[in-house]
DNA sequence: CATTTCGTTCAGTATTGACTGAACGAAATG
DNA sequence: CATTTCGTTCAGTCAATACTGAACGAAATG
């Protein structure tokens, strides 16, 4: 059986290979989440993932220019380190609200469409509508988002249980 | 070149290819968006897409399972008609948010992996903490969420320019 | 019961894309 | 200037997946 961080690393692997991402890309970020060191270099990051030194150095640039991992160095020392980048995960949820405002502009598109017919035209802009409210809802959050002064054991989210909301 | 229509349901395959979807996923999502038409049966979606019968079925399960699309009928007739599913924008972006609840859920078990460094621990659980107050913020919107009476030019959202926020 | 008209399934093809090993260039080191 | 040690690039392989056409089954229709 694998070690429970093994395992764990592995389960960020097929995570990402299910939003379409290369497995290995899943398998390296878990792995620079969860490592203690401050930085692995590429060779590390090989020889703990058994993929070649291309693959990493691929990977590692992809994730680079996803924000989610950077470059780090050490003085008097050739190779390049990366480490898990401070406060990606923000920016990570910033891309996606990107992604949301870029799909809103498409429907916008839509709606100015020549001749369509009112009940059409009325339901793309209010496709559009939802997207600019999610798009201002995620800006105000993170507009006032600050880091909790001291973490503790921190209760999951009370979601609530299918609204089973009069219709 | 063109017609204005047909360009955007290709920029809508563009658009969904980019995230690892079919293209003519996104296509045929696009013009269930922009038709007039009630519904389409496939055989209207697979001409209108050049497209083969077959892969308009296969597109249109898969766009059914997702809640973007449902299946209609007209007594009578025999054949499926498609058309985008009434509030089909809000379960997406719902299903999103259950998308970072699973890696929340992830990481939170990085964040209760033995023998980890403090640092390493309170990084988790503050990424942890993040996805956790997201979760929520979403809920509590879609808790909210009300269609307009009367959607009117619709100002695109003012977003902040870049925080430049002191630090 | 033969025929038509649907949708789905299935085998096959073609394209994409992940991943590798080896070659390469650049920088250090002796 | 030869050697080592990095990272990247590139050609090539292999697997996954998008897509098709044809066959098929189910339901209607005559």
């Amino acid at each position: 059986m694998l070690a429970p961080r093994d395992k764990l690393i592995e389960d960020f692997g097929l995570f990402f290979e299910q939003y379409g991402m290369p497995r290995i890309f899943g398998r390296m970020y878990g792995l620079l989440l969860v490592t203690d060191a401050p930085h692995l270099s590429l060779e590390q990051i090989a020889n703990e993932l058994n993929i070649s030194k291309a693959s990493a150095s691929t990977m590692a640039r992809q994730l680079q220019a996803m924000y989610i991992v950077e470059k780090s160095t050490v003085p008097g020392d050739r190779r390049d380190y990366y480490r898990a980048a401070d406060g990606h995960h923000i920016k990570t949820v910033q891309m996606k609200l990107n992604a949301s405002l870029a799909l809103s502009a498409l429907i916008q598109r839509g709606a100015r469409l020549e001749g369509l017919s009112p009940p059409t035209r009325k339901r793309l802009k209010s496709m559009e509508h939802f997207y600019n409210r999610v798009a201002v809802l995620i800006d105000n959050f993170f507009e006032n988002y600050r880091e909790p002064e001291e973490v503790e054991h921190e209760a999951p989210p009370a979601r609530r249980t299918k609204p089973s909301r009069s219709r």
